[in-house]
DNA sequence: ATGAATGATACCATTGAGGTATCATTCGTC
DNA sequence: GACGAATGATACCTCAATGGTATCATTCAT
């Protein structure tokens, strides 16, 4: 079980590095070049970065992309939901109509705690604290 | 993401039912019938149950599985690591080289505190405080 | 005009999860 | 002893998600 897909990881890398050279603008093609993050993959990556209003892009000769947001609001915890969807550990995996069973409830009370300690965490980490640390 | 997959949570209901009517024998049918378990799918998980000492079998007509052991003793991060393997969440995703890489090493670690706790957590529960919850 | 870049989208391959099927064996019951 | 119900072992199947590639159109600096 890992927290972060590949997608999300590379995102992660790839946010870091044009942090640093921020204001700088960044092609796909450079993130190959210096992080060796496949650029195909990362071309999607970022039109969905880009969606999401963490960068602009820039067409033609010379394009890419420049980080919109500061450092220190990209919070790692929306990167993951904006690629992996929401951080929930306790989706209920059975029959709806059983889940209300007295006895199998406390599982998910148990996970609910577990994810609410993970997310209050995970919501401090972001690409600036990621840089200091 | 799910911290529990399907055939964990299976588990999770079927040990806290047996738990529930120790030390009666149990069958897969009765799982079927009672909590509706698909059958030929808890026979494949309570094998590897039974392998790992938590069940007894007793084959032949009137046979099924007992619960061996104290549902005190059953932790679920311990059903977790033997039906998704262990409770890892920070496994790195980059080619091994680069993974040496200053910048990225802090994700890691940010990662590895947040599986501390949910494993500090998860080890005190267990079947038997999940029947009490 | 050309080349390098993104926008949009479709496609592909591999893997793992969830689930089923089969055959052999065991054992209680009639 | 025959039969039925159960497990032991194992092979198989299907589907979706992940990771990754390819293509064509468009933009823009030179």
């Amino acid at each position: 079980m890992n927290l972060l897909n590949r997608t999300t990881d590379y995102a992660v890398r790839a946010l870091i590095y044009m942090a640093g050279k921020a204001p700088a603008r960044v092609s796909t093609s450079d993130l190959d070049r210096e992080l060796h993050l496949p650029r195909p993959f990362m071309r999607k990556t970022f039109q969905i970065l880009q969606k999401a209003g963490y960068l602009t892009s820039l067409k033609g000769k010379n394009g890419g992309f420049i980080l919109q947001a500061s450092a220190d609001k990209i919070r790692l915890v929306d990167l993951i939901a904006l690629f992996q969807g929401p951080v929930s550990m306790g989706d209920c995996l059975f029959k709806k109509k059983l889940c209300e069973c007295v006895r199998t409830c406390p599982l998910r009370r148990e996970i609910k705690q577990i994810e609410t300690m993970a997310l209050s965490h995970l919501r401090g980490v972001t690409i600036a604290s990621l840089m200091k640390g």
